[in-house]
RNA sequence: GGAGAGGUGCCGGAGUGGUAACGGAGCAGAUUGCUAAUCUGUCGACGCGCAAGUGUCGCAUGGGUUCGAGUCCCAUUCUCUCCGCCA
């Protein structure tokens, strides 16, 4: 949620900045500049009619107090009229700080300056690229014929027992597995992250903190007995440990990695290219999550791809860096990498991590602030990323280092593994 | 799930209808010959004001009663203790 003190100040500026998403929010941000008008002056009225309700109040106190009943009497006759008037304006301000707080959640954050104009995942800019395509064998395979073969994942099973989307992993398929997430979180913690262990499930407020409510309302899995939200990302409970927090400067920047499986609806994607692991209701995911001080964000999110870049170079896999161009951006980011593995097998890149900085958007609205040198409250950033999603990386390595004579472990994961070859 | 107790500011903690004591932490200023002490101020949210200031709100949350609510009433929620159930 964009800050409203900052629309008063930048209008024009985020006015431009957000044509690079694709839509004219002139109209939209004037609205907001005049739904905080009309709500600041009610606010004034409100304010001024309960001065003077207040201060009748304390002046009939002491004439109860000493003994004079009737002037007491004669103004209390005049608080009805203020108390009337009170509840009226209360419920205008009310209404009016729901219509701007409707507005505002309609408002994407606004594109950080190295945001490439464009409209579609076409138009995202490759800034970096690293590893070598390997030369198949003959006859190579797409992962989830592999997965078969090898009897690694069984994707109808997890069809009889839940659903399209849930897959089971077996054998040494369910052991790469945890080796994925064991590298992944020695990795990170390695690099400073501090490991979280977190719930799986989220009340309404950890949703709205992030964003996934009630924008992407219909991503999530909803328990409806008990109002709870099963978790899209590990991003929605980590960065909710900070929500309505009020930090020392001193305690930034705050580091922290999570291990979560992942929930989605994925309500309306069907086709070819969401085979085998390409898309699932439910993956795992090791998650970084940052609080950052704002002068300081910018170079986090460049730390936070070196650090990605390190991993996929361990795991020797080929791969690109994007950078999100305006129309591809998600709603709460300013500033998007998205990484991607090459699939040999499938001919396509698959996104694998999503590296990206809110800014201000998501401290707004979990009012997560820190005291700065001057003393005041400031909003902090917050920024995110996969490191890594399991699917896809499992997708890569299965179809990247197939041989005639199995499926090769990349090096770094043989140790977690406990063996060096699937065949 | 049943019974009871409770939720007060950054922390501790008083407060049975008259407008949030007191202590501590942090920060700022002042002062003092010493690993710090003392004094004063400040401390959340939303406004108004160039500023000094100033108004409103804030005692778990939402309603209600009242001229006036931390205090009384209703609902919700969370924590603790005991019982039940249980990986």
């Amino acid at each position: 949620m964009l800050e409203v003190s900052q629309i008063r100040q930048k209008k024009n500026e985020y006015s431009v900045a957000l044509t690079k998403r694709g839509i004219d929010a002139n109209s939209l941000l004037d609205q907001v500049l005049a739904a905080d008008e009309a709500r600041r002056g009610f606010q004034a009225q409100l304010d001024e009619t309960l001065a003077e309700s207040n201060s009748l109040s304390k002046q009939i106190g002491k004439l109860f107090k000493s003994g004079k009943a009737s002037e007491a009497n004669e103004l209390k006759e005049k608080t009805t009229q203020l108390k009337e008037d009170a509840k009226a304006l209360q419920e205008k301000l009310g209404e009016q700080a729901d219509k701007l707080q409707e507005l505002l959640f309609t408002i994407p954050n606004v594109p950080n300056e190295l945001v490439p104009e464009g409209q579609s995942e076409d138009d995202n800019v490759e800034v970096f690229a690293e590893g070598d395509i390997p030369q198949l064998p003959e006859g190579a395979l797409p992962h989830w014929e592999l997965a078969k073969k090898y009897n690694l994942i069984d994707f109808e099973l997890g069809t009889k027992i839940t659903g399209a989307g849930f897959p089971v992993y077996i054998g040494k398929g369910a052991r790469l597995q945890r080796a994925l997430i064991a590298y992944f979180l020695d990795k990170n913690t390695d690099a400073g992250y501090t490991e979280y262990q977190v719930p799986h499930l989220v009340n309404e407020a950890s949703g709205i903190g992030t964003g996934s409510l009630p924008d992407k309302e219909g991503q999530m899995y909803h328990v409806t007995g008990d109002n709870l939200y099963l978790i899209p990302t590990a991003e929605v409970p980590v960065t909710n440990i900070f929500r309505n927090d009020l930090l020392q400067e001193s305690q930034l920047p705050i580091s922290c990695t999570s291990y979560t499986p992942c929930f989605r609806r994925e309500a309306g994607s069907y086709g070819a290219h969401v085979r085998g692991l390409n898309r699932l209701h439910q993956f795992d995911k090791v998650e970084i999550v940052r609080v950052e001080h704002p002068d300081n964000s910018y170079a986090a999110l460049d730390g936070m791809v070196e650090h990605v870049k390190i991993i996929l170079r361990e795991l020797k896999l080929p791969y690109r860096i994007l950078r999100l161009c305006g129309g591809d951006l998600t709603f709460a980011s300013a500033l998007t990498y998205d990484f991607e593995v090459f699939s040999t097998a499938q001919d396509r890149w698959l996104e694998i991590s999503s590296v990206s900085n809110f800014e201000t958007f998501q401290a707004n609205r979990m009012k997560l602030r820190f005291k700065n040198s001057d003393g005041k409250n400031q909003l902090a950033h917050t920024l995110n990323g996969s490191a890594l999603a399991l699917p896809r990386v499992l997708a890569g390595i299965l179809e990247n280092y197939q041989t005639a004579d199995g499926i090769k472990i990349p090096e770094v994961l043989v140790p977690y593994c406990g063996f060096d070859t699937i065949s």
